[in-house]
DNA sequence: CTCCTTGCTACAATTAACGTAGCATAACGC
DNA sequence: GCGTTATGCTACGTTAATTGTAGCAAGGAG
């Protein structure tokens, strides 16, 4: 099996080889992403509610990822308080929605 | 404490609601492993082809998530060798395969 | 036999995530 | 004013996950 050239190949996580799917992938393929992104589908959540929501994750982790996704244009924090999806987000929300029909008939 | 840990990488996060759906975001939130459905969308691959299509990433990584994926039921190792989607895991690909063309129109 | 590829693992080092606590700010009731 | 409460967010030590390199055993072809 020939083994393809590794030039470029020298990047972290995949997320710069220039095709928007793998920075995507990469993005939404970290800790914590798809849940808050699955938990901000309804009203808006304050930082401490949409922790609740994620079974207490650490903040830490949870500030790295709003933070992440707001810079991708997916969540934004509104002016009175609390985190919601931009249109661009909810957009996401939609594509990847039809996996909780999936879970179901999935049950692991 | 809130949760007991249990040191088992067949652990599932989030699945203390018993809903699918979290087991489910929490699967596909681990690094490299929608990389790797999504890699694995054509032709069987090896694991080692399969790592250069994931940019090289380490051994190690790859077959914990291989081996979660297969007991997830979404990932097969052929009889001849090199791994495939299941049925399932093809279906559960389909289900996000629509990413693809959300993320050209993001093109962050 | 040697050479090569397969799936897979050991190991130390690095990185990311966790868990708890706390800060600064602002909006209340008193 | 004061104290209380809630917001977004950060510090920091501990723990778990990931990385990178090397290598193993099994199998096939020459």
């Amino acid at each position: 099996m020939a083994k393809q050239a590794t030039s470029s190949a020298r990047r972290v996580r995949g997320s710069r080889t220039g095709r928007p799917i793998m920075a995507l992938l990469d993005l939404l393929g970290r800790r914590w992403c798809l849940r808050i992104l699955w938990e901000l589908r309804g009203d808006p959540l304050t930082s401490r509610s949409l922790r609740a929501a994620c079974d207490e994750a650490s903040p830490t982790v949870l500030q790295a990822r709003l933070t992440e996704l707001r810079d991708a244009g997916f969540v934004e924090l509104g002016e009175a308080g609390g985190y919601s999806l931009t249109p661009q987000g909810r957009e996401l929300y939609e594509t990847f929605m039809p996996l909780s029909r999936f879970a179901e008939r999935w049950r692991k």
